[in-house]
DNA sequence: TGTGGCGTTAACAAAATTGTTAAACAAAAT
DNA sequence: ATTTTGTTTAACAATTTTGTTAACGCCACA
């Protein structure tokens, strides 16, 4: 495999995500992803047989990205505050550049009910279970008003992923500039933490955008 | 207009709401729409004249239920957490009819960049400001962590519509059956309530689903 | 009874999208 | 220099989806 195809190859899937996950152009042609490349559409399928199956090559690098980074925040022997803080962190960061990922990972899964398990099971499940055991021992402690883990976790994806996802809704309500919006949300990474917690985070744990 | 006709136009249209906002079936073609109806294809040509004209038409109507709807369970003389609750109340049990219309709206707006304003702004804009004087006041008083109308909105909408939108996924991790995934998004009305407000609603403010 | 309008249908046409192929081209190896 | 290999392209073919049309059936009503 020759440098200039390597090159082409990626080329095309970074600005296919480009075009879906950040666009959120969620049907975009294979002419459309050519054109976005600046490639001849034949291309796509010379490196990628079809259009399916470079979605599902697409789908499941983001997928694994998204994971590792997940599982990476909520790992190791940090502070439960800590690791909740830097799950807000990641996931909206990933939120700002591919805001329509999620989105697409569900119209996926209607599209095709049987890869279901394919996408989420699996990682999610781990998700919940890497939490559960801090989240109930900080209730224990007094420090944490009793909530189910499951609950507790919906309320955080959905606080993290929704205002990212309804991006261009958010943006006319307020008349926001894609650089105010930004702003907004970097913002926001501690108002889903004072949401969730009752209280301000601990420090400055949180990064600003790539 | 005799009443057979009335009928079948009725009948496609709500078929097609059926598919796209209720499976999720975003990209519904005419054929599979009229599959779902039971009738010929030609005959959603015949009265909506294109696709993309029933599309307009569908997306208005499910706009204004909406609309409406949200609008009045923020309307009136009632107190704060009344209508807060009203608000949670209207919007869970819609997503539970239609869980992908906002999915749906959103990938409207990026397809058609040029019609966003006549999407949203008119109307969403209202609702802020719906509740930002009461909002200020519960907070003036102490009744209230203090909060950006904004923020409060936000965290609102996003609790109400993420864990509907992403059904198929939070179905999996915990392994629910519809049935079960049904019970557990009317648990999350307080739940909802609970989160944002930090304290438990009034009485049995939430009705079950129709 | 039969005529006209309306809803419906199947068959066809047009457009959009995907997939294929053969030839042109470039770069490296012989 | 020539062959070889791999990349790119334009042109074509196949498929899918949308849009159109002409004919059929049905019912009301003259």
């Amino acid at each position: 495999m020759s440098s200039a195809s390597a090159q082409t190859e990626e080329l095309i899937k970074e600005k296919a995500k480009v075009l879906i996950f950040q666009k959120g152009y969620l049907n975009a042609t294979t002419q459309e992803i050519a054109d976005e490349a600046g490639v001849n559409r034949a291309l796509i399928h010379y490196y990628f047989r079809s259009r399916e199956q470079m979605m599902e090559i697409l789908l499941e690098e983001a997928l694994n990205e998204k994971k590792m980074k997940v599982t990476e925040s909520l790992s190791g022997n940090k502070p439960f505050r800590e690791k909740i803080a830097n799950y807000i962190d990641v996931v909206v960061n990933l939120g700002l550049t591919y805001p329509y990922f999620t989105n697409f990972v569900i119209s996926e899964i209607n599209r095709h009910p049987d890869k279901e398990k394919l996408f989420c099971s699996k990682h999610k499940a781990k998700t919940v279970d890497l939490i559960r055991d801090q989240l109930e021992a900080e209730i224990k402690n007094g420090k944490l008003a009793p909530i189910p883990a499951e609950d507790f976790m919906v309320n955080l994806v959905s606080l993290c992923n929704y205002p990212l996802l309804a991006k261009p809704i958010l943006k006319t309500i307020h008349g926001m500039t894609d650089e105010a919006y930004y702003d907004f949300l970097r913002e926001r990474k501690r108002t889903i933490f004072i949401t969730v917690f009752g209280e301000e985070p601990p420090q400055s744990v949180f990064t600003s955008v790539n």
